[in-house]
RNA sequence: GCCGGUGUGAUGGAAUUGGUAGACGUGCUUGACUCAAAAUCAAGUGCCGCAAGGCGUGCCGGUUCGAGUCCGGCCACCGGCACCA
């Protein structure tokens, strides 16, 4: 009988979901596992092949698991808000709930042909109100908590979204959605207050298992830095208050830069003999990007403040005062001790005006470049710090500064509040009412959900009003505290809120008192392993980690972290080695490959295709190589069995190889596991297999191809289903077999092979070595000095004339 | 500039952590089967050389009986962050 794949694979598919093969349930006398992907956003394309890489990954993970005899749950949900739905629907005149809901009926259908062991019974969808009411509840607990706050400050606008982004999704001053301009714009926005656990999210690091570039790029992006806070006093009167990592260098601070936005301009500004000046200076400013005013290489520009000047508090010399956009309002203080000698942007600033650099820490020449080098320099020109190392200078006019009054110790973070509003319709609304009398109020928890209504139109107004500002008779409400008429919030959650907890949803997903048991929640938190993209470690990642921690923290979730360990994948390109997409004309459709080979070569052809934390080029000759693989062992089984019990002679390479695919599947090195199983094929080839040989090799396969791993299995008349059986046990006695081929060298150069007994000894190794032809021919007129054996691997001899 | 990563055949990629470099797959060459092609099966395939042999893991040097692997110094490419004081 012929391999007909597409008859077995939906024949196994019809069996595992009738069956409920893959439910889980919760069962504390069993140890769990629970392995998580990154749920899909259900776009209108469909599935690209991109997206089975980590889901077959983890799907082999998980079935082996379940093999292991672990309880395991793999669930799979849908993050359905978000701009590409609501531009299609824009554009063809289609409720976005429509989009939505025929995008995942189609990726459903996707993800069953490829015969992932999902429960699909726990299926979860951040658009369905049954979820996003804890969204929404969620919210409101942080708004309760003082973590959720509305304010007016300059955000990222994008100019074709028409809509506002948090700071991780601008990339290179453009939408990283979209990639169109991205403007700052002062609006009044919902926050989410990440930065009161910054030090949290940065030490707790410590205790999950993430791949190191995961935990570094987190700990750029939280961005601590220690240094202290001083205050400088101005002839004004008023007290100027600075940030610097390098308060040892104050006595090197000849002048100071304030941001063009600091408040106190105000009350300076009528007093400058200049102040004309400034205020030109701060309109240039407040027009630019936030990308251009961060350009490295754009030389330094700024005006100072004539008619103030600070004081030095420990040289007591006026310095002058400069506002510069060097120097950003939103960190640290928003003002500068500016040291020339030991900044590199301070020196080229003072170059540029003339101002006076004085050298503070010696080991440098500061009229050539600023010397910024902590660990060797010595304090000079400094008063009572001078002879000091820097480190110890730190300290003591930290204590200094901190006897008199004048400054403390400070620990600082580039990470920024999460701007979480959206001037967008299809996202979860905002569950807050503005009331004159009482201010924002949030909606009693049994209003939840508060769901979107039906709008006419969802294009988003110019003057950057979410399309739900125009329905008046949704905003229009009253307030749940006093009565009185108040309005609701129009914007609407960001893409990143639904998918910050979806995870807990799984555990319990058809719960409506809370968002998950806690019976459920203890028994399944935390997530033991999870698999996704690079791409969202400073986004989805990090938000997920801050709201865990706050459930946390109110009691709702067991453990401080969400997930026990962290791994990515590489992106699948094109053949090209190019990003797969529409406009190359080089995007892989699943459908196709599952069509013409099946869903197991598939499968198998996305792990093989190489390292799976790299990226890899799309080869369609190499996917006929894992058909031919699965060709191979299905003849094998269909006509090339002799005898029922595991043959001899196949002993030692099984062995091995149920050893090295156990491991490598636990390491992520799916490639090569797969390699070896084609090593195992090939020697079933050269010597008939038995049917108890043939019965390890489907049990080791059934993770990667599991299809036809259970259709060879049920014609061989084995009990049950592959995917249910034990998974295999290795005897490390009887890896090796009786005769090794070992590696003959002279003085270190390679010059041949001989076969000797497994584990022989020093001198039998060496009396077969020298019968060898070739050595014996090196050998003639040499005397072996010295020899070293390598047991079962090599020989190498170290031969000199004989005298 | 800072942080992280990567350099191996025609090609995707292996190499038990210092022990036969190139597993496995693709491609290519040859043969069998076929009227022919595809498919399949078998053999070969790092480079130079008829051979003996020599040379080979980005480059230069070092340690070692032995280096893709360790050490020192470069070069190239990729990713992240970037006027964060």
């Amino acid at each position: 009988m012929k391999y007909d794949f597409q008859n077995i694979e939906r024949k196994w598919q019809k069996i595992w979901e009738e069956n409920k093969t893959f439910k889980a349930v919760t069962d504390d006398r069993r140890q769990k596992f629970y392995g998580l992907i990154e749920f899909p956003y259900p776009s209108g394309e469909g599935l690209h092949v991109g997206h089975p890489r980590p889901y077959t990954a983890m799907d082999i993970i998980c079935r082996k698991r379940r093999m292991q005899g672990y309880n395991v749950l793999f669930p799979i949900g849908f993050d359905a808000f978000g701009l590409p739905t609501e531009n299609y629907a824009i554009k063809n005149k289609v409720h976005p709930a429509e989009v939505t809901k025929r995008n995942i009926a189609r990726f459903t259908q996707q993800l069953k042909m490829l015969g992932f062991s999902f429960d699909w019974d726990r299926v979860v969808n951040t658009t369905d109100p049954s979820y996003y009411k804890w969204t929404q509840w969620i919210f409101i607990q942080m708004f309760k908590a003082g973590l959720a706050y509305k304010t007016t400050m300059p955000v990222n606008w994008c100019t074709s979204c028409k809509c506002v982004l948090a700071n991780e999704e601008v990339v290179n001053g453009v939408c990283e959605r979209c990639g169109s301009e991205v403007v700052r714009r002062e609006k009044s926005q919902w926050m989410l207050k990440i930065t009161a656990y910054a030090q949290r999210l940065l030490d707790d690091l410590d205790e999950v298992d993430y791949i190191e570039r995961v935990k570094t790029q987190q700990r750029n992006w939280i961005g601590r830095s220690t240094g202290a806070e001083i205050d400088f006093d101005t002839t004004e009167g008023d007290k100027l208050r600075v940030y610097t990592t390098r308060p040892d260098t104050i006595f090197g601070a000849t002048y100071m830069v304030i941001s063009p936005e600091h408040k106190i301009l105000e009350k300076w500004l009528p007093k400058c003999s200049n102040a004309d000046e400034i205020a030109v200076y701060q309109q240039a400013a407040s027009r630019k990007s936030d990308f251009e005013r961060t350009e490295v290489a754009k030389e330094k520009t700024g005006v100072e403040i004539k008619g103030v000047r600070a004081i030095n508090p420990v040289t007591g010399n006026e310095i002058p005062i400069f506002i510069s956009d060097y120097v950003l309002a939103t960190y640290g203080t928003g003002a500068i001790m500016a040291v020339p000698g030991h900044d590199d942007r301070d020196w080229e600033f003072a170059r540029k005006f003339g101002l006076p650099i004085i050298e503070v820490v010696k080991g440098g020449d500061v009229e050539k470049a600023a010397f910024t080098d902590c660990e060797t320099g010595v304090m000079v020109n400094s008063g009572f710090l001078n002879g000091m190392p820097v480190e110890e200078a730190k300290k003591k006019i930290v204590e200094w500064l901190e006897d008199k009054g004048l400054g403390q110790e400070k620990v600082n973070f580039k990470l920024r509040d999460w701007v979480f509003s959206r001037q967008r319709y299809w996202g979860e609304p905002i569950p807050m009412v503005y009331c004159e009398k009482c201010g924002w109020v949030p909606l009693p928890e049994d209003q939840l959900p508060l769901t979107l209504p039906e709008v006419q139109n969802y294009e988003t107004t110019d003057n950057g009003e979410s399309p739900l500002a125009a329905m008046t008779d949704w905003i229009n409400t009253t307030c749940p505290h006093c009565g009185g008429s108040a309005r609701r919030e129009t914007d609407t959650m960001p893409q990143w809120a639904g998918s910050s907890w979806y995870f807990l949803r799984y555990m319990d997903p058809h719960n409506d008192k809370a968002l998950a048991s806690k019976e459920a929640l203890d028994y399944w938190s935390p997530v033991d392993w999870y698999i996704g993209g690079m791409e969202h470690t400073t986004l989805h990642l990090l938000y997920s980690r801050f709201w865990h921690k706050f459930l946390y923290d109110i009691g709702v979730v067991p453990t401080k972290e969400p997930y026990k360990k962290r791994t990515s994948h590489g992106m699948i390109l094109g053949e090209g080695n190019e990003k797969m997409s529409k406009s190359r004309g080089n995007v892989v459709n699943p459908n196709d490959i599952v069509e013409q080979y099946g869903a197991d070569t598939l499968r198998l052809y996305i792990m093989f295709i190489g390292d799976f934390e790299k990226a890899a080029p799309w080869s369609a000759n190499a996917v006929k190589g894992c058909k031919r693989f699965l060709d191979r062992i299905w003849n094998l089984a269909e006509n090339r069995l002799s005898g029922d019990e595991h043959s001899q002679n196949h002993e030692a390479i099984l062995n091995r190889t149920i050893k090295k695919v156990g491991e490598d599947i636990e390491t992520m090195k799916f490639n090569t596991a797969i390699a070896c199983l084609m090593e195992l094929v090939n020697a079933y080839y050269e010597s008939a297999p038995s049917r108890g040989d043939i019965k390890t090799l489907l049990m080791l396969l059934s993770p990667f191809a599991p299809h036809i791993a259970e259709e060879l299995w049920q014609k061989q008349g084995f009990d049950g289903m592959a995917c249910e059986v034990a998974w295999p046990e290795y005897d490390e006695s009887k890896m090796v077999e009786s005769e090794k081929e070992i590696a003959v060298q002279i003085n270190g150069k390679f010059r041949g092979t001989v076969v000797v007994p497994a584990d022989s000894d020093e001198d039998t190794v060496i009396s077969i070595a020298k019968a060898n032809e070739k050595v014996a021919r090196a050998m003639e007129g040499m005397e072996i000095v010295r020899s070293i054996v390598v047991k079962n691997k090599l020989v190498n001899l170290i031969l000199r004339p004989a005298k």
